[in-house]
DNA sequence: TCTTTATGTAAAGTATAATTTATTTTTAGT
DNA sequence: ACTAAAAATAAATTATACTTTACATAAAGA
């Protein structure tokens, strides 16, 4: 799976410190994230989608190897 | 968080395992997320709108307890 | 009634998300 | 070059998504 979560930081001038207390989780988790190594739960993409007053569909996007497995 | 698998997959006459087997997961898991058991990954919640083509936010929604915590 | 299909639950185990603490590396500003 | 903020990463631990197996129930049809 794909994210544009530093792009949508960016234009909101978020760091993963200010995100992180955004939506509740740790700094080291944002950026796990961020870097492909966790899959977030619905609801932190959910909460993600609404700090960047986007869609979660922006942000996240599945790859084809997501299909397989 | 709410979701409305059951009426989506009414809307596309697929059963619990027939979604279940689509996005690669087993029945109970379908179950268990449909009944507000657990709270499916995005990677999941990606694939099901895929399926009934439709996006994350018409399937799954946060509710006010979701930002408690 | 008997059978089949769909659903709801539960317990035990595995995989992995998320936390905490800590260290290192980048980047930006002066 | 120096400093400070931001980002990247790691190890150990905890919480929970997901699987498997199994059983129970309800509805529909033959």
């Amino acid at each position: 799976m794909k994210n544009s979560i530093k792009v949508e930081r960016a234009k909101k001038d978020l760091t993963q410190a200010d995100l992180a207390e955004k939506v509740g989780v740790s700094r080291q988790t944002i950026n796990s994230i961020e870097k492909g190594r966790f899959v977030p739960s619905t609801i932190l993409a959910l909460k993600m989608a609404e700090v960047f007053k986007t869609s979660v569909h922006e942000i996240f996007s599945l790859e084809e190897v997501d299909w397989q497995g």
